[in-house]
DNA sequence: AAAATCATCAACCGCCAGATG
DNA sequence: CCATCTGGCGGTTGATGATTT
């Protein structure tokens, strides 16, 4: 038949999305919300086809997405992952709220492969090379690779995974999980392979947490080194998607005057809380500290925190000399992690527990066109 | 300094499944 | 049932910047 793609059959842009593109398509999601792709971009006033605007937002304008360096929590959870489910890129990306598929499927096939193969291990088995190389060989025509769930290694190293149940609460996955040739037990696997599993990372945490704790009483093995991993990844999940955190996102601000920053909290998973800051000043040191890559999400909730951040190099959009919008929003906790001014993820907390949030829906939207190139481009515009 | 190579990642492509008429 | 539309997914490509030769 011949499928043409929407974006060619209408004559639609294609390529990179330009610094206005976005601005529409950001304006346009934050205003009405997520609805029906085909018809965004008519309403946005964008020559996109809708798969492409889905994208956009998904991959890249969402103001959820963290940014920046996979922490090694990270990288840990999702090679554990992809053992069990293997290219499910968007399964693992529930597990890592704040990262997309895209990012995590670009992030293992440039780096975690290799690094793998570099420790001898197959990616794709996630056994040692030789061992997999002969009984791929033997099961190569049997199965598709996609259904192929190497387990032995999980088997032996008694890691255990946490996975999101229907009903909102953790499973764990231990030996016990197992049945003796090493495959997952019936329920254990529909749950997990189930696509109605949803994260709740407060919960999740928590549930963790609790049955760490059960297990460990009933002498049951609990993990090895993921245990932590996952614990601290938890927390840190929680911190991104569930507290208020103040982050910055505006461009460099060439010239800038005017710095807005927005206090950000989810609640349970729906409704937003924004608020926003604005600092009228000449600061150009967010302008020194945007030249190339480095537009982070702020995640300081106090002004004080503000100031830090920028005393951090650590805020801005950027426009880099083409005029191009660097990332939106980048989640400066992961990025600078090994930066000695980050604040602890406890000071953090402290921080979240003694300054409240302020609902966003109270809080009306500018369009963020009036100023894109130059002065006053606030996302959320406390008028 | 220039060319070649490598690494990264945003975006596209094509397939699939579910919804709808 | 069938055709069409739509959203979601994984694989792949190509542009770009960084690094090496």
């Amino acid at each position: 038949m011949g499928r043409n793609s929407s974006c060619v059959k209408q004559k639609l842009r294609k390529g990179l999305w330009s610094p206005d593109e976005d601005e529409k398509l950001f304006n346009y999601i934050t205003r009405f919300g997520v609805g029906c792709w085909s018809s965004v971009p008519k309403l946005a006033g964008l020559q996109r086809c809708g798969k492409s605007c889905r994208l956009r937002w998904i991959n890249y304008l969402r103001p959820d997405l963290k940014r920046g360096m996979f922490s090694q929590q990270e990288e840990d959870l999702i090679i554990s992952l992809h053992e069990v489910l293997g290219n499910r890129w968007a399964q693992i990306a529930v597990q890592l709220p704040g990262r997309t598929d895209n990012e995590i499927k670009n992030f293992w096939n440039s780096c975690l492969k290799k690094k793998l193969l570099k420790q001898g291990i197959d990616p794709t088995t996630h056994k040692p090379l030789n061992e997999a190389n002969v009984k791929e060989e033997k099961t190569s025509m049997e199965s598709p690779q996609s259904m192929q769930i190497p387990f032995s290694q999980v088997h032996s190293a008694t890691i255990s995974t946490v996975l999101p149940s229907s009903q909102g609460s953790p499973l764990l996955i231990s030996d016990s999980n197992y049945y003796d040739d090493g495959r997952l037990a019936e329920t254990s696997r529909e749950i997990f392979m189930s696509k109605q599993a949803i994260l709740d990372p407060l919960s999740y945490y928590d549930n963790f947490q609790m049955i760490v704790e059960q297990n460990s009483d009933y002498g049951l093995p609990v993990t090895t080194n993921y245990q932590t991993s996952i614990i601290t990844l938890f927390d840190q999940n929680q911190f991104a998607t569930n507290s208020n955190y103040c982050f910055s996102s505006m461009p460099s601000l060439t010239n800038s005057d005017r710095v807005s920053l927005t206090e950000f909290s989810s609640d349970n998973n729906s409704g937003s809380k924004i608020s926003s800051l604005l600092m009228n000043d000449n600061n150009n040191q967010v302008k020194e500290s945007s030249s190339n890559n480095s537009s982070n999400m702020c995640i300081y909730t106090s002004e004080e925190g503000c100031h830090q951040m920028m005393e951090n190099n650590a805020a801005g959009f950027s426009w880099d000399a083409e005029n191009k919008l660097d990332p939106l929003f980048e989640f400066n906790a992961i990025k600078s992690e090994d930066s000695k001014t980050s604040n602890s993820w406890e000071e953090v907390q402290h921080h979240l527990q003694t300054h409240g949030s302020i609902d966003f829906s109270s809080y009306p939207l500018t369009s963020l066109s009036e100023n894109l190139t130059g002065t006053s481009f606030d996302v959320f515009q406390h008028i």
